[in-house]
RNA sequence: GGCCCCAUCGUCUAACGGUUAGGACAUGAGCUUUUCAAGCUCAGAACCGGGGUUCGAUUCCCCGUGGGGUCACCA
């Protein structure tokens, strides 16, 4: 059942999307969710001069691709016919006129505005986070709502647009609070009924300033080329300045759904942290099914790799960014070169040792059944002679001969992984090295 | 500057008058398959200040201080 709950969030197009954008743009798709309303987006675009087309598409890509599809979505100017005849209509009844004043960047030319006439009074609104915030108004005087008769300016366009689309619920972020009480004098000469308003704290920068995507490259485009995936963008910009109260931090948008709570939203800014935001993408990362996890790496890195190396890659990378560097890393799944001073550890194991224990080790292996060759079996099958003999003097030469590298996986997995044959032939071409 | 909003570890936060002020990220130490990670264990780390109210304040009230937002013919 449909309720009359309607959200939207209104991004303007001047350039790719804020993160803090996604963070309330979320909120208000939790909060229709939540009351089984809708929720859209209207790209504000009525500054012509600044918003370039090619945002609009990007803007439309990133709510796509962050998972908060909208029920409906459409841009501000396709409205313009609509906020002239409002504006007319105000001048018509007396509650704005149109007056002929000097431009204000350039006094040598005359323009017209349209102003609001304004009764002067003090507004009194509810806000779901900050309880009942009052203003008093006179302090804008007959403000201007429009540049002309033709061209209306921002606050106006989004009362207009607003209440047209029956919003029942500002939910938006704090820097408009000062801005509600323009909007709800413009609201009232249109006649339109108030909404309920709810400001959310601030995302900010380490230096504690507003977040900028300039400065800060604070934009969802930029998160997704770090690596970043969607579900821990989603679940981080949440819990700035909202949590839920228990001591679970990783939810799905499905969770969170279930759990926000306009009472528990904070009051004051939070700052982004990158750091506590990479874990939390490191944490998504590996929740993702090793199916899923390939294909979003293929996608990502676009380049081709053996998708047995998945739970390795998946346990140590952070971003996706990490993970295609572990791809370059990881190429010891068809072939290897050995460097041998690497299989002698730099020089801090002996040839004679290693050659020993390659020798011994290669006996071990040859041991294990080919329908028995897991890394776990490998692992039970060498140990007691590496306990034996050395861990480091054992364990290094085997796992420089299986990877030819020196960081990689451990030498059990890496042998399981290529197989016992290829293991064998490994062992036995770093034998010849020596 | 006017107006408005806010204030717990470095950061995100829990606490809704009585707690050794909890968790997470980050940091440091240790353990681990002498690598790189991951993982595990441990440690250090906070109630902005001053007045009230109260038997008792991190919690309620006031003032101060600090921080932020906003004051467009931008959105």
């Amino acid at each position: 059942m449909k309720s009359n709950v309607v959200t939207r969030i209104a991004p303007s197009p001047t350039g790719e999307m804020h993160i803090g954008t996604v963070r309330t743009a979320l909120f208000n798709y939790i909060f229709a969710k939540q009351n089984g309303g809708t929720y859209f987006v209207r790209i504000e675009d009525t500054d012509r001069e600044r918003n370039k087309p090619e945002w609009v598409e990007a803007i439309w890509r990133d709510f796509t691709w962050c998972g908060l599809e909208p029920d409906a979505k459409y841009v501000q100017s396709a409205n313009l016919e609509r906020h002239k005849e409002l504006l007319k209509k105000l001048v018509a009844e007396g509650k704005a006129y149109v007056s002929r004043e000097p431009k204000k960047d350039d006094p040598s030319q005359e323009v017209e505005v349209v102003r609001l006439k304004n009764p002067g009074t003090t507004i009194t609104f509810v806000d779901l986070i900050r309880g009942e915030v009052t203003f008093d108004t006179t302090e804008h005087g007959d403000f201007v709502i429009a540049r002309s008769l033709e061209d209306p300016l921002y606050h106006f366009a989004v009362v207009a647009d607003d209440g047209d689309a029956k919003v029942t619920h500002v939910l938006r972020s704090e820097e408009h609070i000062s801005n509600t009480p323009r909007q709800i004098l413009i609201l009232e000469a249109l006649g339109f009924k108030r909404p309920v308003y709810a400001h959310f704290p601030l995302i900010l920068a380490p230096d504690r300033a507003k977040l900028s995507k300039r400065k800060h490259g604070a934009s969802v485009g930029n998160y997704q080329k770090q690596g970043f995936v969607p579900e821990a963008i989603l679940n981080y910009v949440a819990l700035l300045g909202w949590n839920p109260g228990g001591e679970q931090e990783v939810f799905t948008l499905s969770e969170l759904t279930k759990l926000f709570s306009m009472e528990r939203v904070h009051k004051g800014g939070a700052i982004f942290d990158i750091q506590k935001f990479t874990w939390f993408n490191f944490e998504h990362l590996k929740r993702l099914s090793d199916a899923e996890y390939e294909k979003r790496l293929r996608e990502f890195s676009q380049q081709d790799f053996d998708a047995r190396l998945v739970p390795l890659i998946k346990e140590r990378a952070q971003t996706l960014v990490e993970a295609a560097e572990l791809l370059k890393e990881y190429d010891f799944m068809t072939s290897v070169s050995y460097d041998p001073g690497l299989l002698l550890n730099k020089g801090k194991t002996g040839k004679d040792d290693a050659s020993k224990h390659l020798q011994a080790v290669q006996g071990l292996i040859e041991g294990v059944a080919d329908e028995d060759f897991t890394a776990v079996r490998i692992k039970d099958t060498v140990m007691p002679y590496a306990e034996q003999e050395g861990r480091g003097a054992v364990l290094w030469p085997l796992r420089v001969a299986l990877s030819g590298k020196e960081k990689s996986p451990d030498p059990f997995t890496i042998a399981a992984l290529v197989g016992k044959a290829q293991a064998l032939v490994r062992i036995a071409q770093a034998l010849k090295s020596f």
